[in-house]
DNA sequence: AGACCCAGGTTTTTT
DNA sequence: ACCTGGGTCT
């Protein structure tokens, strides 16, 4: 069973019992390993395919997973091992046990922009806050302080620090009391964000062990990927999942974590073996991915870290060309070269426009190669980005979903309680929230009661009857279960007129029919969603598009090997191209100047590593010694990375020329570009 | 509701 | 230099 495999992958894969850290250098077959290992479990009857639980990530990293391990032992085995995200996991086990928390069972999951709305309202409700603080900031420390692995309980006081700005020293004045609230209108309108999802799901075992240990007995083998992402919550959830006997079997590379400033904190892979008695690590590195040339490369820069564990990626498939670094004027020329090289390769490599990449440390580099690739005909995709998750009309029809699920959802009312226009304003809005407040009622109850009292303007109070009167009518259609779900949400999007509004404010045909291409994606998403279950439910549905979004088909469909694709590094860490360029090798941009000091520049060496170790043939470092930064354009010094590249494994080709710093002249010949 | 203005920020992204 | 968000004015 176990062909084709290193020894060192082989030893992996049939480890059983105890704790292991698999530490895998990059391109070295990870997935591999934890498919094999799943199969390699059930095959020799150490588990049943439900006794297995392994936790990625990503969506895409649990469906590639699931689909390999359903090649490996077949297709109904497969469904039955817990294959998913941290959060679906959770939210599979809170859905079953949240009423212990004092939520109600139909909690629904809250987005970003759902829980800025509901902080914006716990601030509106506190004097004094709301004016000098922005709820972005606020939001950024609640999230830090739920992943920090800090309970419900409040955030613990923070010493006084001499350097803090007046600022600063205020937000943290405020953090408790507003961590609080916020709390409270989470479970006031039965929601949970993200973040809870985890520490709710910790605190639920922390309290009952009798619960922990029924999850314990059920998952016999727990395995995880991309361990080196774990933050203190998610170390804490199978901390205690794995219990006494510890079958946790981790993968994961310390050289590839890159996302620290989210809470991920790479001791949890360093410390694997002091963490866990008995653990035992297996260290994979031979790659199978990229040339010798790429790798020592990557070697040589990644082994400046401190901390790190020490390995060394080998590969079979020969040297390789060496990499070529190319110094340009400005990020325009950057693009510009990067076109005419592009198409260099590609005559001698005779591979197509998919085979390469460029990376970038920032998104905002992506404009000028969109420029320059439209301009020379050359297809691309650019990943990253978030905005067919802001898709106003799929998020409008969800908020509806969400309303009729969780009655108490008070983010998703106020999305539609005036979509379409039903003549509620905010004098209406802030009525009913008074009421909220003083009578301690949810959202819902609020709204009825105003309605029953006739305290609102007649126009208002015929709005909010028509959207509880279609709500209310809906609800009761899901419950009766007589019509399909898809079905079901095309009489909804209809019956509350959203769709003949939708129509009325596009401004032209092209908007139209986009805007109701969104719409069709809801109902697709629930027929896909119909066809691959058995009992489909409303609640079940709407847990898979807040967890997982439905994509855009359109944007699907460019995803092809005939376009070069344009990303950020952090968005490409995981996949491989033939061709790599790398652009804004300069300083400030990688490593970013955001994040030099401390353990942040050895984040930023991680990042150039993930990079350079995307490549299969060739990498191209880009350089300009002039670029815009923050309106202005500057001249670059080169990225201190380079010069920690083994020498002569670089091939320098200047474009461009830095005017030399001689002694004598008094003032570089600095150009600015006018707008 | 929509137009206009000012302040602040401007790294990386998933669920 | 430019965009966003929030506030105010009409």
């Amino acid at each position: 069973m176990s062909n084709n495999l290193n020894p060192e992958q082989n030893a992996a894969v049939t480890h059983v019992d105890g704790p292991l850290v698999v530490l895998a250098g990059a391109g070295s077959g990870k997935t591999r390993v934890i498919t094999q290992r799943i199969a390699y479990l059930l095959n020799n009857g150490h588990a049943k395919p439900g006794q297995i639980l392994a936790l990625t990530f990503t969506n895409k990293a649990a469906n590639e997973m699931r689909d390999r391990v359903a090649g490996l032992i077949g297709k109904d085995a497969a469904e039955k091992v817990f294959l998913g995200t941290f959060h679906s996991f959770c939210l599979r086990v809170l859905r079953r046990e949240i009423e212990r928390l004092g939520y109600r069972k139909n909690f629904s999951v809250s987005s970003e922009s759902d829980v800025r709305t509901i902080l914006r309202r716990v601030l509106d409700d506190m004097d004094g806050v709301k004016d000098a603080f922005s709820p972005k900031i606020f939001l950024e420390r609640i999230g830090s302080i739920k992943n920090s692995g800090e309970t419900a309980e409040g955030p613990e006081e923070e010493e006084e620090n001499d350097s803090d700005t007046e600022t600063e020293a205020k937000y943290r004045k405020w953090l408790p009391a507003i961590y609080e609230k916020y709390q409270s209108a989470l479970r006031a309108a039965n929601t949970l964000d993200f973040d809870d999802l985890l520490v709710l799901t910790v605190q639920l075992w922390q309290k009952y062990p009798e619960v922990l240990e029924r999850y314990q007995n059920r998952f016999q083998y727990l395995l995880v990927d991309e361990y080196q992402d774990t933050n203190a919550v998610q170390y804490r959830l199978l901390r205690s999942l794995a219990g006494e006997r510890a079958n946790l079997f981790v993968v994961g590379d310390d050289d590839q974590s890159i996302y620290g400033w989210r809470g991920a904190d790479i001791r949890n892979i360093l410390d694997f073996e002091s963490d866990f008695p008995n653990a035992q690590n297996v260290k994979l590195e031979q790659n199978y991915r990229s040339t010798q040339t790429i790798l020592d490369a990557a070697n040589a820069v990644i082994g400046r870290n401190k901390q790190r564990r020490p390995k060394k990626l080998w590969s079979a498939l020969g040297e390789g060309r060496s990499i070529d670094h190319i110094i340009t004027a400005d990020s325009e020329s950057e693009a510009d070269t990067a076109v005419e090289w592009l198409h260099h390769i590609l005559k001698r490599s005779g591979g197509s426009f998919g085979d390469f990449a460029v990376l970038y440390r920032s998104n905002i580099q992506s404009r000028p190669f969109e420029i320059a690739f439209r301009r020379a005909g050359i297809p691309y995709v650019v990943r990253g980005g978030q905005d067919f998750f802001e898709r106003t009309e799929v998020r409008d029809i969800m908020a509806y979903l969400r309303v009729i699920a969780n009655p108490a959802d008070e983010a998703a009312v106020l999305r539609v309680v005036n979509v379409p226009r039903r003549g509620v304003g905010d004098a209406a809005l802030h009525h009913i929230h008074d009421v909220c407040r003083e009578e301690r009622v949810s959202f819902a109850k609020a709204m009825r009661r105003t309605l029953d009292r006739g305290t609102l303007s007649t126009r208002a109070a015929q709005g909010i009857g028509e959207f509880l009167g279609v709500v209310s009518a809906y609800r009761s259609q899901f419950e009766s279960g007589t019509r399909a779900i898809p079905d079901l949400i095309t009489g909804l999007i209809d019956a509350s007129g959203y769709r003949a509004e939708l129509r009325r404010i596009s401004k032209t045909p092209g908007q139209w029919i986009q805007r109701s291409e969104n719409l069709d994606a809801v109902t697709q998403a629930a027929e896909q969603y119909c066809e691959s279950t058995r009992k489909p439910t409303l609640t079940e549905f709407i847990d898979l598009c807040s967890l997982e979004p439905p994509t855009d088909p359109r944007r699907a469909d460019k995803r092809d090997d005939r376009s070069a694709t344009l990303m950020t590094i952090h968005s490409a860490k995981g996949l491989e191209f033939p061709f790599v360029f790398i652009a804004g090798v300069e300083e400030g941009l990688m490593p970013h100047d955001k994040n030099v000091l401390g353990p942040g520049l050895e984040e930023e060496r991680r990042l150039f590593y993930v990079a350079l170790t995307r490549a299969r043939r060739h990498v191209t470092l880009f350089e300009a010694i002039e670029r815009d930064r923050h309106g202005r354009s500057r001249p670059t010094t080169t990225s201190r990375f380079i010069a920690e590249l083994p020498e002569g494994s670089v091939n320098v080709r200047q474009r461009a020329q830095r005017p030399q710093p001689e002694p004598s002249t008094d003032k570089p010949p600095g150009k600015k570009r006018t707008a």
